[in-house]
DNA sequence: AGGCATGTTACAGG
DNA sequence: ACCTGTAACATGCC
């Protein structure tokens, strides 16, 4: 999915480009999304105003009228396009490509806006939502309420993982994983943060130093905030109409580098890739410990 | 053709 | 009740 830094660049541009505008009509292509697309529930928005847009770990929360909450979320392959008032399409994010032709199939559900703007809910593999809820503090819904902390929260500090990790039998990657723990972080970033610490990600977190739970935690905040700051990353298909790679390509030291030489300039071993509970790890066998 | 893919969660077993 | 691992969801790309 599009971890956090890549919902966070999508929340951003929603921000800027649609927040305070009513929703006119609503056209739902397809409503058998994760969650089947409570009908009843999405027009009752029509005529309400966009009030405010928010994120919290991967979901994104519009607040409309006084008392309605969308609460969405990107799953594998959500997208958000927006289409303004000359009929032009925009990507709300660098993580994925336009394909105007490709995309048409998958446009799932379409915000008719004032000003004749259009926000699309495109979804390939429709493990994404989109809920509304009224009257409920999405923090109190089923979704949100077991989340840890926000990876930039001050509460993501060390003694915060000193804690969590205390009699736990998992491994550093699982730990890091878990939506409990930490909260926005996906495979990408959690190989990424691993490789930057110098920890291999089958490490089991009672072996690990109070050293290496501070590098963990600087990376985490570093990698993101890089991340954010680079627009966000690509998907892996991703690449644009000149055939150039993108993003995700360029930035990553270690996800979907497999044989490939490690980075550290002083090391001449190679990428190695290894199923860790059911999801790919890459990293540096002589980098990582 | 078969394997793989950014995520979440229901479920089973300990 | 908690902890952990597995499978399933839907679709397209290589």
């Amino acid at each position: 999915m599009p971890e956090l830094p890549e919902v966070e660049v999508v929340k951003r541009s929603l921000v800027k480009n649609i927040q305070n505008l009513a929703i006119k009509k609503v056209k739902i292509n397809d409503s058998n999304l994760r969650y089947k697309v409570d009908k009843d529930a999405i027009f009752k928005l029509i005529g309400k105003k966009i009030e405010k847009i928010e994120r919290r770990s991967k979901f994104i929360i519009f607040r409309v009228g006084e008392d309605f909450v969308i609460l969405v979320h990107l799953g594998m392959t959500g997208k958000f396009f927006l289409v303004d008032k000359n009929r032009k399409k925009y990507k709300t994010s660098f993580y994925y490509e336009l394909n105007e032709k490709k995309d048409l199939k998958h446009d799932r559900i379409i915000f008719f806006l004032e000003n004749n703007q259009k926000l699309i809910y495109n979804d390939v593999r429709k493990f994404g939502f989109i809920k509304v809820y009224r009257c409920i503090d999405p923090n109190n819904t089923k979704h949100l309420s077991n989340l840890g902390p926000e990876p930039f929260d001050k509460k993501y500090n060390y003694n915060y993982l000193r804690k969590y990790i205390s009699g736990r039998n998992r491994t550093i990657k699982d730990i890091l994983m878990d939506q409990k723990c930490i909260a926005g972080l996906g495979n990408i970033y959690v190989n990424e943060i691993l490789f930057a610490s110098g920890i291999k990600p089958h490490r089991k977190v009672k072996k690990l130093k109070n050293f290496e739970i501070i590098k963990i935690i600087k990376n985490t905040k570093k990698i993101l905030r890089n991340s954010i700051k680079l627009g966000g990353s690509s998907i892996k298909d991703f690449s644009s109409s000149d055939g150039k790679k993108g993003a995700f390509q360029q930035h990553f030291k270690v996800y979907g580098r497999e044989g490939e030489s490690c980075s550290n300039t002083d090391c001449n071993k190679r990428v190695v890739k290894k199923v860790i509970s059911n999801r790919s790890s890459f990293f540096c066998i002589s980098c990582q410990k």
